[in-house]
DNA sequence: ATCGCAGCCTGTACGC
DNA sequence: TGCGTACAGGCTGCGA
C-alpha cells in the first residue's frame, strides 16, 4: 500500500513525535513471519535495550538506526505504525510492538501480514527519485537499455525505488505516455516528460501527506491516525469512467503486468 | 532478459 | 441474507 510519499510522511511524523532518542525496553512479536527469517525470540533479544539513533527512508523502506544495529521496515500492502500507551491491549491486526522507556508504545498493525521487519539485511534497491543521482543520464540510460513495457520497469524497485501503482499511473498520465509502451521506444520528449513527472507527482504526494483511498481501516493512515489528502488530487488512479482533466475523454482501466492500470486513451497513445 | 503465474494473507465489494 | 468470486496501493520465486 504505502509508496514513497506515504513512507516519507510516516518517517517525518515518527521524527516529529520524538522517537529519536528513546530507548526500547521491550519488544513483542505477535506474527512470527513479520521478522522472518530471524527467530522472533532472537529478534527481541537483539532489539531490546537499544536506543533509537536516527530514522530514514530508502525507497519504500523505513530504516531505523539503533545503538548497534539497523532495523529495516517494509509496510507492503497494509502495514501501519501508531504511537500508543503501555496500557493498550493487543490491537486486532497488531503484529509487533516496541515499548519505550517513557511508557510509550509503537504499534505495528498489518492486516494482510505481508510487511517485514529485518535486522541489518540492507534491502537491495535502486535509486530514490529524490536523490542527487537520479539524473537525466541515469534515467535515459535505464530506459534505452531495457526492452519491456514502461510501467513494469517503473514499478521494479531494483531500478527506481519508491514508485508504486498509484504514482506510476499518475506519472505516466502527466507525461502523456502509454503504460504499455516499450521503454526503448519512447521519444526523447516522452522520456524527458516522464523524468520530470516522476519527482513531481511524488513531491505532490508528500506535500499532501500521502494518498488515503476508500474509507476502511485497511487503507493508508498517518502515524497519528489521520488521512492524507492526495486522493483528492489524482488524475487517473481509480478514476475509470471519469473525464480526463486535459481532454475530457473517459479514463479507462486495463491490466498491465498483472496490475490494474488507469490511463487516458486519448492523451496516452502507444 | 522478460513475462505470466502462484503464493503470501485478510477483508470488502459485487453478482446471483 | 447468504454464498461464491474477484479484487486490493507489494514483492518473490518459479518455469516458459
Amino acid at each position: 500500500m504505502p509508496e514513497l510519499p506515504e513512507v516519507e510522511t510516516i518517517v517525518q511524523e515518527l521524527q516529529e513525535v520524538g522517537l529519536v532518542g528513546r530507548k526500547i525496553v521491550d519488544v513483542s512479536v505477535f506474527w512470527p513471519r513479520t521478522v522472518a527469517p530471524l527467530d522472533p525470540v532472537l529478534f527481541c533479544q537483539k532489539v531490546k535495550g537499544q536506543l533509537i539513533r536516527q530514522i530514514f527512508r530508502r525507497g519504500k523502506w523505513i530504516e531505523i538506526q539503533l545503538s548497534d544495529c539497523r532495523l529495516f521496515i517494509h509496510l507492503r500492502m497494509t502495514g501501519k505504525l501508531f504511537l500508543g500507551k503501555l496500557s493498550d491491549g493487543v490491537l486486532k491486526h497488531e503484529r509487533l510492538r516496541l515499548q519505550f522507556d517513557d511508557g510509550c508504545v509503537l504499534h505495528y498493525e498489518d492486516q494482510r501480514k505481508f510487511g517485514r521487519w529485518q535486522l541489518n539485511a540492507s534491502p537491495e534497491i535502486g535509486l530514490d527519485p529524490f536523490s542527487k543521482n537520479f539524473t537525466w543520464e541515469f534515467f535515459e540510460n535505464l530506459l534505452v537499455s531495457h526492452h519491456q513495457k514502461i510501467k513494469p520497469l517503473l514499478l521494479n524497485q531494483r531500478y527506481i525505488a519508491g514508485l508504486g501503482n498509484i504514482y506510476v499511473d499518475e506519472a505516466l498520465w502527466e507525461a502523456k505516455v502509454h503504460p504499455m509502451k516499450l521503454c526503448d521506444e519512447l521519444s526523447t520528449i516522452e522520456k524527458k516528460s516522464l523524468f520530470l513527472a516522476i519527482p513531481r507527482v511524488l513531491r505532490k504526494g508528500v506535500e499532501n501527506k500521502g494518498t488515503s483511498l476508500g474509507n476502511h481501516r485497511s487503507n493508508y493512515l498517518n502515524v497519528n491516525g489521520s488521512r492524507g489528502s492526495n486522493q483528492y488530487q489524482l488524475n487517473v488512479f481509480r478514476k475509470e469512467g471519469h473525464s480526463c482533466a486535459r481532454c475530457r475523454k473517459k479514463i479507462i482501466k486495463i491490466i498491465v503486468g498483472q496490475r490494474g492500470t488507469h490511463f487516458c486513451p486519448c492523451c496516452q497513445k502507444v
